[in-house]
DNA sequence: CTTGGAATGTCAACAATGCTGACATAAAAT
DNA sequence: ATTTTATGTCAGCATTGTTGACATTCCAAG
């Protein structure tokens, strides 16, 4: 129905916007996340770990001192799938569990020396393709391809974002 | 190391090239990848399906016909998985499977009725989110978007992808 | 102060979906 | 005709989602 060429009501382009351009960009997004991920996958399967352990890297790094149930709200999973992920990153010494100060039901938690390590040879990976791409593309290709990824966004999730952007 | 704005060797501007905007957009890539999936998944959970069935769907819809050996290609996952994706479908009626005229080892997939109708439903959705995220951003951010999706692809996706986005 | 509910986190068991290995069948090559 | 290659299936394991049951801690109502 919405499947050809279009004049908005007030006269914008929407060639983009037709079902086919939409496809396209669905399996666009699918083959780049692949990407996204492919470098950081291979050296976590080496050591035995899986992308649940990235994430959690990445956010304890962002955020040193972070809860679990603050974690649960970026990561948007139960708070037993990450609490195995956990287990396995403190066990292997990746990661240092603090009980809270004020509140002892809090767990806060950091990286070791050796988290660090990991999480910025995961990072870096991650980010050197992501260089690569947007060497590429350009500068107005990426503010484009930023505005478009923060429209997708579920509400929640671009509060989580924007929060993140600036302060920690 | 390479955490500073920059001019680059040429003069370009460089400022999207830091670790810090690197970063951001790789939270951008992950909190749009949750919002890229979630109306899709909602859907499909009711039914007891997940993303791997969407996946699968969507590609059999996309260039029917195409054999089991063929959407490995695409998927980027192993046989044993996709077997048992396949399986669920074909049982649930959403998926036919025909024998190879010419050479009999191949299994060519096709949706039934009801299949298309899942897929229709699935696709529809997840067009929905990409429309309203298209028209917000504009189409000068659109053309951005998929270029730096492009280039972040693997080689072998990306060839799938053009391989794709043209004929079926 | 005590008690009851809310918040936080842990343990156990189940489901979806990756993986590897072993195997059956059909086609192709020697 | 026999061996090798290609395609697909079945079985079993790992990762990572889920829900349910529970322990601990905090806080608020009485």
């Amino acid at each position: 129905m919405a499947d050809r060429a279009a004049q908005g009501p007030r006269g914008e382009n929407l060639l983009f916007l037709t079902d086919d351009q939409l496809r396209k960009a669905i399996e666009a997004m699918f083959f780049a996340y692949q990407g996204f991920t492919a470098d950081p996958d291979r050296i976590l399967s080496e050591k035995g770990f899986g992308r649940a352990h990235h994430r959690a890297l990445h956010f304890i790094n962002r955020s040193p001192g972070t809860t679990v149930n603050n974690l649960l709200g970026i990561l948007g999973v139960t708070k037993q799938s990450l609490n195995r992920v956990l287990r396995s990153l403190i066990a292997a010494g990746f990661v240092e569990v603090r009980v809270g100060d004020k509140d002892k039901r809090e767990r806060h938690l950091f990286l070791t020396e050796d988290g660090a390590g990991l999480e910025k040879m995961l990072s870096e990976a991650q980010r050197a393709r992501m260089r690569a791409a947007f060497r590429e593309a350009g500068p107005e290709a990426v503010t484009g391809f930023r505005t478009v990824l923060e429209q997708m966004m579920d509400e929640e999730s671009r509060r989580m974002f924007q929060r993140l952007k600036d302060g920690a």
